[in-house]
DNA sequence: GTAGGGTTAG
């Protein structure tokens, strides 16, 4: 070795005769530079000059580009200004490329750029200028990087936007969350300058389209760059495929990647981590791990973008453990872990309110060497909000990093807690802070306002909107909306919902919210009026299914199942009806009696594709039944099969309850037999419709074996049952029979309901046995369901009750006149079908095969038929029953009382 | 040039 390389060799060299001219000197430091040597180059130097040492433009040209080498950017800068002599553009070009990339500061490359070429005169190349653009534009410093756009574009410089201009500029216009700025400034460029984007460009464009939710317009893009013959690659087909995620279309995500590899283009880690982004967005965290499974089998490691997808997924299921599980594993995979892995956590356990682990991951965090960021104070902060707790997420605010997001949060935990001076004090601090307003905290804070019921202040905020330079967007619709419509300031409401339909923001979620405001209201023909124009806008969004039935409850509630029918059956394809909204209209259909509206409707559902269930048909069968149309209920029982669909016990007790009421005994049985093949087991509502059905025939034999059959099975008989019986014996003439039966379960406490009493003391009288029918009205008149239902008739009417009248008749020996009032109050309290249809079937659920439901039909159906069936009706009746069924009990009392006053003085 | 984290309505 000739040199020495240690710096201190200067002086030995000197004292050994080295000649200190600049040849070699410069020699020697080129030699260092040519073995990378540039801190030795810059020591050496220092001694040169200490030791007065001659040097000449060379030896600076070699000093600066050792410090430019050295990334010693500063001193460089500084020797060039002073040694503007030697300093070459390349030193310039180095030095703010350097700084740019290789330091990361390219605000500071900017500052030199802007110096080098207003105060020095020279002109970097246009590379330069494009490695500062792209350095500011990747940090999302767009109004940075515009000044250097301007800068370019100064008469004298000059230089053209290429696609590395623009593909920058596109990307960081979207990065800052302003996509159609980077659009805006794409079409500028090709406008102006006839630029020939090429695929990454391309790509960049894609990615702008996808994020402004416009994903369709990418394939016109991409069938120009196909004319263009521009070959697509893998990072233009996950741009696109993410564009789908964004808007939850798996299958066009799917849709686009089968379409690449079939163009042989293969997948990259980044084109996996799009998949298993995709499904663990919708859920599906099982099929992005076979994804995952499917990229490290053909060799692409999963990265923590990978892992934290589906952590996120997890979280969003609420499986946070599980999310923690794959933060364990990627540790012992030794992958790097980086904020956002700790965010998804701690942004998961805060949710759930688990605080220990949220400080216990913030620490691992801070101990991993990441230093928390306001993305993480603000996950923090979010939990805390979430939970109550929004003081304390204040109190951490006050000494951490902030935005403005850190304040929506608080704002809007305050806001959950209706703690008005939170609110007054948060909105202080932001405007304190000088953080200017964004959307999300505009609509957060005119939430804010309506909790505080601050209405012209939230008016005052939302007309002054346009000055903050903010657009409303759907959620600012709903959010004054729906604040004006709980409120019931249905006009604030309607004029906010104008303005919003003059935009051409598509949302379900504001239609929603008017069409549920003006239903509370009472303004339905106006809900309506927004659903069809809902209907007729074609949304070309996915609609949230539940929608139109607010309007149809209403119409059904309204007894208006025909509009409800025209509405479903009327409107297009595209309303978002669902097949629980087919149901409900049937259901009314059935009920209102429009029997062939429900069926026409059935047919319609099914044409669409959709399969009614069980409980549908029963609604249809049990109308069928009550149009006496039972052929037709055969019919359909018999299709049910063919539809796949299997009877339930209701389709069989619904059944055998009309048959029985029309008196078709021996097609009941059948139908009672087919049941109990089926495995159901008829309940006692079931025997007691048989049994009802039989004393009608007075066939004591059919009631024994029936009773019988219930001893066996267990079935306990009820009133009902009693009363059948003592009804079939009464049909027979058999009142000893009847009597006997009526003690022999009064002994087992079981008593008949009015009517089995009724059959009892009029078959007595009947027979002259006045004594015993007396007997048994006492006892009637000590039951107490039977007195109950007595006593209906006269509440609030009379200071005597009807069941007093009747006892005093009783001791009076006057048991034909009591049976007279006992008969008429039948007759008043069970009036014919014709008059209170629904009386019958509202509020049942055919769908449910729980006790209670059975009971209902059979006290309520079949009771009623029954008696309906053995008395006529005249004015009083139908007019109480009348009166009843509109819930007018007072009118209905008055009705009465009139009704009683006359049968009295016929008595008398 | 492409992928993952924190705030708003219903």
């Amino acid at each position: 070795m000739l040199f020495h390389p240690r710096p201190l060799s200067l002086q030995t060299l000197l004292k050994r005769g080295f000649t200190p001219t600049p040849k070699p000197i410069n020699r020697f430091l080129l030699f260092l530079f040519h073995l990378h040597k540039f801190d030795l180059i810059t020591h050496f130097f220092s001694q040169l000059k200490a030791n007065n040492a001659p040097t000449n433009h060379k030896t600076l040209s070699l000093l600066t580009w050792a410090l430019l080498k050295s990334h010693r950017f500063e001193e460089a800068e500084q020797f060039m200004y002073t040694h503007r002599e030697i300093t070459h553009s390349f030193m310039w070009d180095t030095l703010i490329q350097g700084i740019c990339t290789k330091r990361h500061d390219p605000e500071k490359a900017l500052t030199f750029l802007q110096r080098c070429v207003r105060d020095s005169g020279v002109l970097p190349s246009s590379l330069t200028f494009c490695a500062v653009v792209h350095g500011l534009s990747s940090k999302g410093l767009m109004g940075r990087a515009i000044e250097v756009l301007e800068l370019m574009g100064d008469d004298g410089v000059n230089y053209p936007f290429d696609d590395f201009v623009c593909s920058s500029v596109i990307s960081g216009f979207c990065r800052v969350g302003k996509p159609e700025l980077g659009l805006g400034f794409f079409k500028n460029v090709t406008e102006c300058g006839g630029l020939r984007p090429n695929v990454v460009t391309c790509t960049a464009l894609v990615g702008a389209l996808c994020k402004m939710g416009k994903v369709g317009e990418v394939c016109g893009l991409v069938q120009w760059m196909e004319r263009e013959g521009l070959g697509l690659d893998v990072v233009l087909y996950s741009a696109w495929a993410c564009g789908y995620v964004e808007e939850r279309v798996l299958g066009e995500v799917f849709g686009r990647m089968r379409e690449m590899v079939e163009k042989g283009i293969g997948h990259d880690f980044v084109s996996y981590t799009v998949l298993v982004d995709g499904f663990s967005k919708l859920g599906d965290v099982e099929k992005s791990f076979t994804f995952l499974a499917k990229m490290i089998k053909e060799g692409h490691r999963p990265n923590k973008v990978t892992y934290s997808a589906i952590m996120s997924a997890y979280c969003k299921k609420g499986k946070v453990e599980d999310a923690f599980g794959v933060f364990e594993s990627m540790k012992d995979l030794g992958i790097e872990l980086d904020e956002y892995v700790f965010v998804i956590l701690i942004d998961g356990f805060g949710r759930r309110g688990d605080f220990d682990k949220v400080f216990g991951l913030f620490d691992e965090m801070e101990k991993s060497g990441i230093s928390p960021s306001v993305v993480a104070y603000n996950a923090v902060m979010n939990g805390l909000c979430k939970h109550g707790r929004t003081s304390e997420a204040d109190e951490l605010s006050r000494n951490v990093a902030k935005d403005v997001i850190t304040y929506s949060t608080l704002l809007h935990g305050y806001t959950e807690e209706e703690n008005i001076p939170g609110i007054l004090h948060t909105k202080r601090r932001l405007e304190e802070a000088g953080i200017a307003m964004d959307i999300v905290m505009c609509n957060v804070l005119i939430k804010a306002l309506f909790m505080m019921g601050a209405f012209e202040d939230v008016y005052a905020l939302y007309k002054g909107m346009a000055e903050m330079d903010l657009v409303p967007n759907s959620v600012t619709y709903c959010t004054m909306i729906d604040g004006y419509c709980k409120v019931g300031r249905i006009d604030g409401a309607l004029e906010v919902f104008d303005e919003f339909r003059r935009t051409s923001i598509s949302s379900h979620a504001c239609y929603n919210s008017i069409i549920n405001g003006l239903c509370k209201n009472g303004m339905a023909e106006m809900a309506i009026e927004a659903l069809l124009e809902l209907s007729h806008k074609g949304l070309e969004l996915d609609i949230a299914s539940t929608f139109p039935s607010f309007i149809l409850k209403i119409l059904i509630k309204e007894g208006r199942a025909l509009d409800a029918y025209k509405l479903v059956t009327g409107t297009q394809d595209n309303l978002p009806v669902i097949y629980v909204d087919y149901a409900i209209v049937i259901d009314a259909l059935c009920k209102g009696g429009y029997l062939n509206k429900a069926l026409d409707l059935c047919a319609f559902v099914e044409e669409k594709g959709m399969s009614l269930n069980i409980v549908v048909y029963n609604s249809i069968l049990n109308g069928l039944c009550h149009e006496g149309r039972l052929i037709e209920a055969f019919r359909l029982l018999d299709s049910l099969e063919k539809l796949n669909l299997v009877p339930s016990e209701i389709t069989y007790a619904t059944l055998i309850y009309a048959l029985c009421r029309e008196g078709f005994l021996l097609d009941a049985e059948h139908v009672f037999r087919k049941m109990v093949l089926k495995g159901f087991q008829p309940k006692v509502q079931v025997y007691n419709s048989l049994l009802d059905g039989i004393s009608k025939f007075g066939q004591l034999e059919k009631a024994f074996e029936l009773l019988n059959d219930m001893g066996t099975k267990y079935i306990e008989p009820d009133s009902l049952t009693v009363s059948a019986v003592i009804n079939c014996y009464c049909q027979k003439g058999d009142m000893q029979g009847a009597l006997e039966f009526y003690y022999k379960f009064k002994r087992k406490e079981i008593s008949p309901d009015f009517f089995g009493f009724l059959y009892l003391i009029r078959g007595l009288c009947t027979k002259g046995r006045m004594e015993e029918a007396r007997g048994v009205l006492r006892e009637m008149l000590q039951s107490k369901h039977a007195v109950e239902l007595i006593n209906i008739v006269n509440k609030e009417v009379d200071t005597e009750s009807i069941s007093d009248f009747l006892a005093t008749l009783c001791e009076q020996g006057r048991v034909h006149e009591a049976v007279t009032v006992l008969n008429e109050i039948a007759r008043m309290l069970f009036p014919v079908q014709s008059i209170v249809p629904s009386s019958c079937t509202s509020g049942l659920n055919f769908g449910s095969c729980d006790d209670k439901d059975v009971r209902n039909i059979t006290t309520n159906n079949d009771g009623h038929m029954r008696r309906s069936q053995l008395h006529g009706f005249d004015f009083y009746y139908s007019r109480i029953a009348a009166l009843c069924a509109k819930g007018e009990l007072q009118k209905a009392n008055q009705s009465a009382k009139e009704m009683l006053s006359d049968l009295t003085e016929c008595m008398n």
